[in-house]
DNA sequence: TAGTCAAATTATATCATTATAATGTCGGCT
DNA sequence: AGCCGACATTATAATGATATAATTTGACTA
């Protein structure tokens, strides 16, 4: 193919003169000579707006305006047309890249969290499917950082400071160094599911939950209770431990029960722990799903006889189809729903608007079988 | 802050005088007046090249290339020294739209795979695990595209083809529409996993994993087989029925075995169908782990004895811990490798190098108490 | 035959960078 | 003084788009 780029219309060339710098920028005797050099477009060359407009016979700006939908301007039928047109036989499509440069938004967002992406992450599994939802239904792409090392936090960092990506989900502990540099910059960072100091965050009523959990076993006339948590610095383990324990003194229980920590989210150990304390029937909320169903397996094999003997709740909601001869005593939390909602405040900070300090979704008791 | 932008050094002003258009391009009017424009940076606002020329008083052009570190021109140390100081001090960092634009790439890849993001989904997680390493150590960014439905292919094609990315990794079947669209168009694309027509790939070695695997179960007097697998058009499941097939017939093994087809990857049903076969013991290979123990647990349940009245074999090499009393008999496949490989085979593909059309990688059997 | 107004289109500037071409500077030399 | 060459720096072009200002065009009017 081969198009010989029209010239510019009537225009009498000494037009173009100009006399010193201060006086005209002339661009224009730049963008005139592009749009009039004799130009080969080769089989693999990306198509450019100014080759619509040279195979149309008008100028670049005409062409840009039509494609990309510009309403201040009319348009005249028959212009709009052949371009619409042209540009559908050569299969042009803009650039990204120019468009971002330009309107300084590159419609990418990041996601970086310390989670470990592994086979038993129905936490991480849940965010992502609804990010992806709520990325698509934004015509966002959806940047990741997972598994967060140094390398990693660097890399998102730069990639918003350096506006690879327009805005940042977060989610990682308050003592993350990247946490301090973004809370500090003016940055658009929206955290989920765990909040993290001076940034807007968005989570599911981790106390509220806790506190229908404690009722619950109350009610079913369980007076002894401990929780297990990991020794992890998210925020949301260290609510859930508060909320455990002031739901227990609304009952008048003396110490708020006991709190064993654990290294990971399985719980090794913890039923050795639970017995020495004595025959009792004890009631143990663990801080989530994955540790309850660990719990629960320990307790079968053990021959330990649920609820009788112990009972075990969880957080989260995610159903485990391995045990399926138990249902877990759970809060139904909905983290795809938040990870929706945490897109949605992203692009309200990205456009300047007010974003609320702290937004919570509301929870649900699951009834089951392990209480 | 407020700099004033530096004048040319004793440049004749006349000297800026231009004829119209098709003599001198003088876009450096316009540059020589932004660089000596009166400026005011405000405080959230990037700083770019032209202040850190502005601020040392020498010219953009100098800034960007002791910053961008071309070697091939030489610049004083002091000048050198001077904008290092005042870029670091300042604060300055290369906006990466801009540099994409110039440079055509975006060092960033995507990931399009149709599996499901779901919790019970190692192979994916394997795969993401290795994306994330190879791509910090390439100091690429990656771009996700999980769960496949139509919006998100389009988004990913239009990614790719806008020059939003630089290359795409591609996880899906055969009839995908969108590897119809990839594989007529001359786009930097590496099928992982799952061999795609006409796509360079890289996979691990099925064939000769269900090969080692046949040869295993006939060492140990199986003489009777089946095959469990997904209704799924996923490549690689077709060929390790194949190679399945193939090595049964290696031993003279009639019609090659029975192949039961399920819906999902969880074998539902699949003792039945099994079991009206006669009771004479049976190997089942499963087509991957995940449905390996999910029949595993049925057997368990059923009170069929493992794996003296069935034996079950696996693939990929997934170790599940909630099941911890059986060692599954599979092939370890290494995938983060894998992945890894892909986005070498990626970058060299985007940059134009020749890319084999079809990479596989060595398993290895893993024994267990299964068979 | 200007003059005016609106519609349609074009010219110019801009985003922030890198690559290439051009120019300036300074010493030494004739 | 003038020239040359090496080195240092600057000017210009280019990437591909959009936003704003300017200009053309055509019909209609006074």
């Amino acid at each position: 193919m081969r198009w010989i780029r029209r010239l510019p219309q009537g225009k009498d060339c000494i037009a173009g003169l100009t006399i010193g710098w201060g006086n005209v920028d002339n661009s224009s005797v730049r963008n005139r000579m592009r749009n009039s050099m004799l130009l080969e477009v080769e089989a693999g060359m990306p198509i450019t707006a100014r080759d619509i407009a040279a195979a149309v016979g008008i100028s670049q700006s005409t062409v840009s305006r039509i494609l990309s939908g510009d309403g201040r301007h009319r348009v005249s039928a028959v212009t709009r047309a052949r371009v619409l047109e042209t540009a559908g036989r050569l299969g042009y499509h803009p650039n990204a890249i120019a468009r971002s440069l330009r309107s300084g938004r590159t419609h990418c967002i990041g996601l970086y969290t310390t989670h470990r992406y592994d086979a038993r992450n129905d936490f991480l599994a849940e965010i992502l499917g609804g990010l992806q939802h709520a990325c698509s239904a934004h015509e966002l792409d959806l940047l990741l950082h997972i598994g967060g090392r140094t390398s990693s936090a660097d890399g998102v960092f730069n990639g918003l400071r350096d506006g690879r990506i327009d805005g940042l989900l977060l989610h990682t502990s308050p003592d993350d160094p990247l946490v301090t540099r973004l809370s500090g910059s003016e940055l658009p960072v929206v955290a989920v599911a765990d909040p993290l100091p001076q940034l807007p965050s968005i989570t599911c009523a981790d106390g509220e939950g806790m506190r229908l959990l404690v009722d619950h076993l109350w009610e079913r006339g369980h007076r002894r209770f401990a929780f297990v948590a990991p020794e992890s610095n998210l925020a949301s383990v260290e609510r859930r431990v508060v909320a455990w324990k002031s739901a227990l003194r609304r009952h008048g229980v003396p110490y708020g029960g006991v709190v064993i920590r654990i290294p990971s989210e399985e719980p090794l150990g913890v039923l050795e722990q639970l017995r020495t304390d004595g025959n009792e029937p004890c009631a143990v909320s663990c801080w989530n799903d994955r540790t309850a169903y660990g719990l629960l397996r320990a307790c079968l094999e053990s021959g330990l006889r649920v609820p009788n003997e112990i009972a075990v709740t969880g957080f989260d909601g995610f159903l485990d189809d391995k045990l399926p001869a138990r249902h877990l005593v759970t809060i139904q939390c909905p983290w795809a729903n938040a990870a929706a909602t945490a897109v949605e405040l992203l692009l309200r900070h990205i456009r300047g608007e007010a974003v609320a300090s702290e937004t919570c979704l509301p929870v649900q008791l699951v009834p089951g079988d392990t209480t």
